[in-house]
DNA sequence: TTGTACGCGTTATCAT
DNA sequence: ATGATAACGCGTACAA
């Protein structure tokens, strides 16, 4: 028997005794016939076992797969700040009847070029990618539509992103408006070697991802030359490995700018295996505002970026690209300092 | 101009003055043709901008999307440990020229039916459903192979499960061995209804989640009576509230059971908003063993399950279940008790 | 290497 | 109003 075919619109039509294009209407347009008739139609094809019609040939008809991409430059594991992103473009193109698919980054900082190319979508979102990570090319290549979050302008390209420049301003500015001379910065990877490790200030310009460059940009801007310490994800062991060696110098800074809350909580607890505390001893600043930071010990002073909110907007540029609108104006979120418990006076 | 229509196979075959088939085994099967050919038809190719295959027409032919679709049943937000799943199972499948579709969940314990009618999926994983999801219906419907974690067990499904009633025990049994005997259970909803609050215990056998059920289960056999808070998500805050709670009764409990680490790590916030000391005055034990739990404070006693592998031997499984082997039996991972800090004897 | 028959729908256009 | 006909959409795979 052939009871291993699935059935297709073809075999509901002539078990209904109709055209396929009838049943076709059945479930894309109901108004295009009798209630009964698309009532006797659903009914056989419930119980041939037809579950309506195949998505792939559909895409392929339409022309549209009614599915967005999203390359992230990292693994899905550590920062709840992407999660957040994430979640916020998810909800809104499944809104859309849109569906998401997933491609992480491997460890150089974006998907293998072979997964973008093989995906089935009609626009893709990336996340915080290397400069010129080669699965940017074969979305161009591809002709897809294609909108960046938190990466430099791309010609021909819809764009969200946040002022990383003044909210690390922003941060610096507060602590040293509360005395503080003497910083410490922890900094994302700049590069797409996974170094973890002090940064030599003659390599700072050239970093390959933008968030990087912009934070670093804006710390050292307000509070000049500091040593800088690269961390190579953000995860909180690291920023406590890093905030650690920061620590340990001599004269210790009594700040630290700290590229993610992530980062930051590794400061704080650095801080407390050194015996130091938060605020008297070190001030610690945060970058995000994920939820957990108001939780910290002590609660979190941080930079604040609308998380949510980035990725319903991507979510919201994409969708709008599939209408065949220009890129247009790049969204741009607003940064704003949160100011909690770790950032105290220098006594 | 047609210059914004995408070249196909057909362009590029009738640019090289060869047929269709030819040009796709230039991309599919180097070896049927010379070098020479195959290098030129290249070349054509990409000056005509054509980027290869379409993905949806290939899928068509192939009967194949090459893609395993992923069911969730929350958002994407609040544990560490869904990410970790996750992302042992995007790198398994991507390693397997296989692309991943998120499906996270809504409200009501899955994601909508019509999302995962649409996916274009070969196979699909879903993760922690409650028992009677809709989408599970749809998937069903649709004859798409299927593998459940952390769920029951269901015809013709593979899955992959951790003791969770064992580790449960592993946990009651080790505060019950540091001379504990007045508990409080932090539980995960039992219900679709994200209640949150105290939970009568009669209300307990029926829980819509396998997960859930399971760790109370192991909890209550070694512990007997004791006050289970629910909360409707696997969150710190919800964590904190509930604790507080239960360490606010009279008797005050010695011990709090958590359901996951995030809950426990609520459970510390919450001691010590009240002033208690962990574990001089109350003991915590989590469940997961993220990568956190070893830095909290103090380091989190808890029942360690492999996360990652769970994400690895799901994608393996939906893998295997498209070469159309049968289910087989469930991939059963170990827990254990991992003894850190936040556990001790009762004073 | 090439013809060519599929794969499974969608959407005009046409007929009743 | 309702329903049917047939021309795509873009590849794959097998026989010739």
């Amino acid at each position: 028997m052939d009871r291993h075919r699935k059935p297709t619109l073809d075999t509901v039509a002539s078990a209904v005794g109709v055209s396929r294009a009838t049943v076709s209407n059945a479930y894309n347009r109901p108004d295009q016939l009798s209630a009964a008739l698309r009532e006797r139609i659903l009914e056989t094809a419930a119980s041939l076992g037809y579950a309506g019609p195949d998505p792939v040939a559909r895409s392929l008809a339409t022309r549209h797969s009614a599915t967005v991409g999203v390359m992230l430059d990292r693994p899905l594991s550590s920062d709840p700040a992407v999660s957040i992103v994430l979640d916020g473009l998810a909800s809104t193109v499944d809104g859309h009847d849109h569906g998401l698919v997933l491609m992480p980054g491997g460890v150089d900082g974006g998907p293998r070029p072979e997964t973008v190319a093989r995906a089935q979508a009609d626009v893709v979102v990336a996340y915080s990618l290397p400069d010129h990570a080669p699965a940017l090319d074969v979305v161009r290549a591809r002709g897809l539509p294609l909108v960046v979050i938190d990466q430099p302008v791309l010609p021909d390209t819809a764009r969200v992103e946040v002022d990383d420049v003044g909210g690390a301003r922003l941060a610096a500015t507060h602590l040293r408006d509360l005395g503080h001379t003497r910083f410490g910065v922890l900094a994302f990877g700049l590069h797409r070697d996974g170094a973890t490790g002090p940064v030599p200030t003659d390599r700072l310009p050239d970093a390959a991802f933008r968030v990087t460059r912009d934070r670093l940009t804006g710390y050292l801007d307000v509070i000049g030359e500091a040593p800088v310490w690269e961390c190579a994800g953000s995860r909180r062991d690291l920023g406590r490995a890093g905030a650690r060696e920061l620590l340990s110098r001599t004269p210790r800074p009594t700040a630290l700018l700290c590229a993610s809350d992530e980062l930051a909580f590794g400061a704080l607890q650095a801080a407390r295996d050194l015996g130091l505390r938060v605020p008297t001893d070190v001030s610690v600043v945060g970058f995000d505002d994920v939820p957990e930071a108001g939780h910290a010990e002590p609660p979190l002073t941080t930079v604040r970026q609308p998380l949510a909110e980035k990725g319903r907007r991507a979510g919201e540029l994409a969708l709008r690209l599939l209408t065949g609108a220009r890129p247009g104006e790049p969204a741009r979120l607003p940064v704003s300092l949160v100011d909690r418990h770790s950032a105290g006076v220098l006594t």
